[in-house]
DNA sequence: ATAGGGGTACTA
DNA sequence: TAGTACCCCTAT
């Protein structure tokens, strides 16, 4: 795959929001391969239409099958799928059905035909291929489901409880750990087997010693700024633990949230060395400094994008006056908005995006480098502090019904005060209930 | 994740 | 005003 293709694809998909682009389309259009950047570009961009379908507030059975998707893509990527993946899929599954039991009573055909649909013909092939997706939760929702069938009562009860919460906020936080497990972009890794392979030739061609070379690589990475690339660690070859925890302080803190997989370093760039593409090899011949400088150009350019994706990255000073760039302080040129309705929310600048592109040669030498951006979170539940609701809003008072209190007794009985555990123990009778919900509720049973 | 302090609404 | 039930915030 042309690193161009690679750089645009990623472009759509690292934009906070982008309800013009389909980003499973765009990924089928390029036609990707199997390395391990595509994967990567692929599990972004299911990542990506979870985001747009959860910001729609869209939870239906197109979510199930992404989710289905997002497995596969983790399998070939040989990663274990995290407890948020299994239980996002058990309870969007749930909330799917929950959608036809509208009527009093499961006399209609819709909700027959749901748990046909979304039961036994689509989680049925799950447990035939022995997905990781199928979980006690999933089968004892399945049971709980069918049984409601008969049992007017299960039904009522189930009808009444708010899946949908509960499947969002697993979803969000499934999101939050995908994003954050990617690791570095494309254009990031590109720049990180440049300076591989430009210390290979140093290392060959030299007798400097091992020192001198590493001192050489960080002050060429400390120039490049509060970048996102440990390079120098990565041209040593000695990350210890690969999750990111080993990290210098080359960061200035707020690492790459702002492209929000969180700074893991790609510690494949070396084993991807064969995956570097034609131009690679064209530049080959050129002076070290040729490549240095291609290497940051690359790395600005990302930060350049990155900037465009999430505008209050560019709030803020440059941080690092050691590159001579002949900064341009003046506001680009804002062209006016050509749709009418760009995106709005948190991305009004984003629309720019495409003209700077376009005649990056002008913008090129005269680019001012942002500062990395805070995340965006997702507020998506009125429930949790900080969403969208205002502070002081108060969910309202819901008395505990006896078979709720009963639950919560059995629950302490079998699980202790582990209030995680006893609402997974019985998510049907919890599902309005938090851990805190429990913990209080147990308090006030026992005089605390 | 959990414990504990404290706020709010309600009742007597 | 005190007691209760529920909810929320924050420190650990």
């Amino acid at each position: 795959m042309e690193v161009i293709d690679q750089w645009v694809a990623e472009f759509f998909l690292l934009r906070q929001h982008n309800p013009r682009a389909s980003p499973i389309n765009l990924i089928s259009a390029l036609k990707l391969g199997d390395s391990s950047d595509c994967i990567k570009l692929k599990i972004s961009s299911v990542l990506r239409d979870i985001s747009n379908s959860l910001i729609r507030g869209t939870i239906d059975e197109g979510m199930l099958d992404l989710l289905e998707i997002l497995e596969k893509l983790l399998l070939q990527q040989h990663s274990l799928l995290m407890d948020s993946h299994k239980s996002a899929y058990c309870w969007t599954a749930t909330e799917c059905t929950l959608r036809f039991m509208w009527p009093m009573f499961a006399s209609d055909g819709l909700f027959t035909d749901a748990l046909e649909r979304i039961w036994t013909k689509r989680i049925g092939i799950l447990k035939e291929s022995g997905s990781d997706l199928v979980t006690c939760d999933l089968l004892k929702w399945e049971s709980d489901l069918k049984k409601a069938l008969g049992d007017p009562e299960l039904y009522q009860r189930i009808r009444e409880t708010n899946i949908r919460y509960t499947a969002i906020s697993f979803l969000t936080q499934l999101l939050k750990e995908q994003w954050a497990l990617l690791g570095s972009s494309s254009l990031e890794s590109v720049a990180q087997r440049r300076f591989l392979k430009r210390k290979a030739v140093n290392v060959e061609g030299d007798v400097v010693d091992n020192r001198g070379d590493q001192s050489d690589v960080d002050e060429s990475t400390r120039r490049f700024g509060s970048d996102t690339i440990d390079i120098a660690n990565e041209a040593r070859g000695e990350r210890e633990d690969g999750n990111g925890i080993g990290r210098d302080n080359a960061n200035d803190g707020e690492g790459m949230e702002c492209l929000e997989n969180d700074g893991i370093d790609n510690v494949n760039a070396a084993d991807e060395e064969h995956t570097v593409s034609a131009q690679d090899q064209e530049h080959e011949p050129s002076l070290d400094k040729g490549d240095e400088m291609a290497a940051r150009e690359l790395k600005e350019y990302l930060v350049e994008i990155q900037g465009h994706i999430d505008p209050s990255t560019r709030q803020g000073e440059e941080p690092n006056s050691a590159i001579d760039h002949s900064v341009d302080v003046t506001p680009p040129p804002t062209r006016v908005n050509r749709t009418g309705t760009g995106c709005q929310d948190h991305n009004e600048a984003s629309d720019n995006v495409n003209e700077k592109g376009s005649d990056s040669q002008e913008t090129w030498s005269s680019r001012v480098r942002p500062r990395r951006p805070t995340p965006v979170t997702l507020s998506v539940s009125p429930l949790k502090k900080g969403g969208l609701a205002k502070p002081h809003v108060r969910r309202p008072k819901k008395f505990w019904k006896p078979e709720e209190v009963e639950a919560l007794r059995e629950g302490v009985k079998e699980y202790g005060k582990s209030w995680k555990d006893i609402k997974n123990g019985n998510p049907t009778v919890f599902a309005e209930r938090t851990e805190v919900d429990l913990k209080d509720k147990w308090r006030n049973l026992v005089g605390g």
